[in-house]
DNA sequence: CGCAATAATGACTTCGAATGCAATAATGAT
DNA sequence: ATCATTATTGCATTCGAAGTCATTATTGCG
């Protein structure tokens, strides 16, 4: 019979006429117990309902096993799929998710101020920008982080990342092959550490293999701002032979207004690349040619690197970078 | 400067000369404090940069201030957007939300033992399948939950709910307006609540409407069984007038599917409507005829309904129904 | 200025489990 | 059977903030 009033190891002991401590060693693993103590208590606890209280455990022990997850509402499509990894893996290294969900730069005070007071025993931080300052201040409170497709050069910060040089490498070598004349790079948010990250590379790389007809837009990583920036485009310039785009939705957009408004022919008349290999990248009407990041492995790094400065919180800071899939799917031209 | 050590509420009073309970008093709204304590315990706290343990605060006053939300896996594309949601607008109340994700039924027992221990203060569930034993577990704790997308007829229990009726109503008198001679119902998968009802639902409407030739098939609620059902179907049947989905996703599946293999061509061969509004939905490849949810108004509701029973434990059950937008997109054919 | 009413304060207890330590029981060796 | 080990057990304390209550400082008002 479950009673209504909480029970407590207390009263636990009491009925099973035992100690308090006894009761709370049966309910940790490995400690000292004789089967018949262990037993009457169980039958205690049954019979009343018991469960340890967390609070009360996280509270003397120091260890609340709930680690901050930070999703940043910039968050692109595949975060929910990682939520639900990063939920999953830590469950089964049991530790919960508090999850925190950020909208602007305002709310971050506010937010580090929560993730102090609930003493998380660590903190994965889906794609937000922290300044090195902000970084500090996990330093200080002996939190240990984990930024998640986020690098920091040079940062003293545990990073996973996708290997954006080497996917954007890839997808371009995939374009050279039909000699696009001209080239347009719709980037995402300029406040976008991964947009910018993924900009550079892209222009860098582009000088490397010589192009030399290289133009930027700026999106914010919405579908719409696909359409927008190639319709605003098309307006004053030629259709350009290939467009690489910041990330699978705006290369989505960008096909969509393609077809859509100016009769253009994916890929014959010009040629689209995305990134991340969303869900619906692969859906026929679209297939986009992408780099697909590899989100169980990502996920399974971010969380053995947590733990393990959770351990060990003097291991030193440790950056991984995987490397994405390409996926040839038919928005790219072929001789 | 920042101790290293964490600094509790007596080093505080300490270093500020007053009492613990000064300090207590300062850090919780609306005590009776005096401008000169109130001062002099900020500027100590803040020297020492102190933040109140909320596990500590969790233990004496048994709120734990947070809130536990279930995913299921079977969660459709709406609920990152739902999650966010949740997790904002409880942010604003001062409650941060516990994620747990449910994989299946097996993980069950485990999951509502977490819950326990962890003494939430509420609990949200996204399209979960409980027994109404389970529910009656939460009675027995005492804690409230609020069930999003599922709707209990008969049962004690808080439920916040898109009106299916209403909805699959508007969509079959889109429909009808050309007459369809013969309609296919694609359902979600048969362990789904939401997907039972949907299909019950428009099977039952259908009746009413006097539709003669329906017939039903199941998919996943996903992109390829979207796909595979129509093809199954298009080997021994004739192309059908009008495709009821079940959700967006499979609605989406079936157009890739009638257009790619079957050169059929929507909304003039065959009429589709799905169901959701999802973001994709609306792109121009696709232009689906569905009812979007209101998600916004959905998650307020759940959230002032699980705040009502976390204030007021012995308010009754309430079920709220909110009713969904008919999009109108191009997957139905007009007269 | 005096007294009542109110505001501010601190000492002490509480929440519920975990744990160091000392006491006791069980086991083994001789 | 005796003494040394080792395994169990319970007592008392701890974690850190909040709240109760009695005490002291302030304020208001006649």
């Amino acid at each position: 019979m479950t009673r209504n009033k909480k029970v407590t190891s207390y009263d636990v002991a009491r009925e099973a006429g035992v100690s308090q401590s006894a009761v709370s060693r049966v309910f940790r693993p490995g400690l000292s117990v004789s089967q018949k103590t262990r037993d009457k208590v169980m039958t205690a606890a049954n019979a009343m309902g018991y469960r340890p209280n967390a609070i009360a455990r996280m509270l003397i022990t120091k260890q609340s096993g709930m680690v901050a997850v930070i999703v940043s509402s910039r968050a692109n499509v595949n975060y929910p799929e990682v939520l639900s990894q990063v939920s999953k893996q830590l469950a089964a290294r049991n530790k919960r998710v508090l999850l925190f969900t950020l909208d602007d730069a305002e709310g971050l005070d506010d937010l580090f101020e929560q993730i102090w007071t609930f003493q998380v025993d660590g903190v994965i931080a889906l794609a937000a920008h922290f300044e090195s300052e902000k970084l500090a201040q996990f330093e200080q409170h002996k939190i240990p982080v984990v930024l998640y497709n986020r690098n920091v050069p040079g940062a003293m910060a545990n990073t996973v990342c996708c290997n954006h040089e080497q996917g954007i490498k890839q997808l371009i070598l995939e374009l050279e092959q039909s000699n696009p004349k001209n080239y347009l790079v719709l980037s995402g948010p300029k406040d976008s550490d991964v947009a910018n990250e993924r900009r550079e590379i892209a222009l860098s790389l582009l000088k490397q293999f010589g192009a030399k007809d290289v133009s930027v837009l700026f999106g914010d990583y919405s579908y719409q701002s696909g359409r927008d920036c190639l319709a605003q485009w098309l307006e004053k310039n030629p259709t350009p032979d290939a467009v690489i785009c910041s990330n699978d939705t705006m290369a989505i957009g960008v096909i969509d207004e393609a077809r859509d408004n100016h009769n253009i022919h994916i890929p014959n008349d010009m040629s689209v690349v995305g990134f991340d290999g969303i869900t619906s990248s692969a859906w026929k009407s679209y297939q986009i040619t992408t780099i697909k990041q590899p989100l169980e492995q990502l996920v399974k790094a971010a969380i053995e690197m947590l733990l393990e400065h959770i351990e060990n919180p003097d291991s030193p800071p440790e950056s991984r970078v995987l490397t994405g899939a390409l996926i040839k799917g038919n928005s790219v031209k072929r001789i």
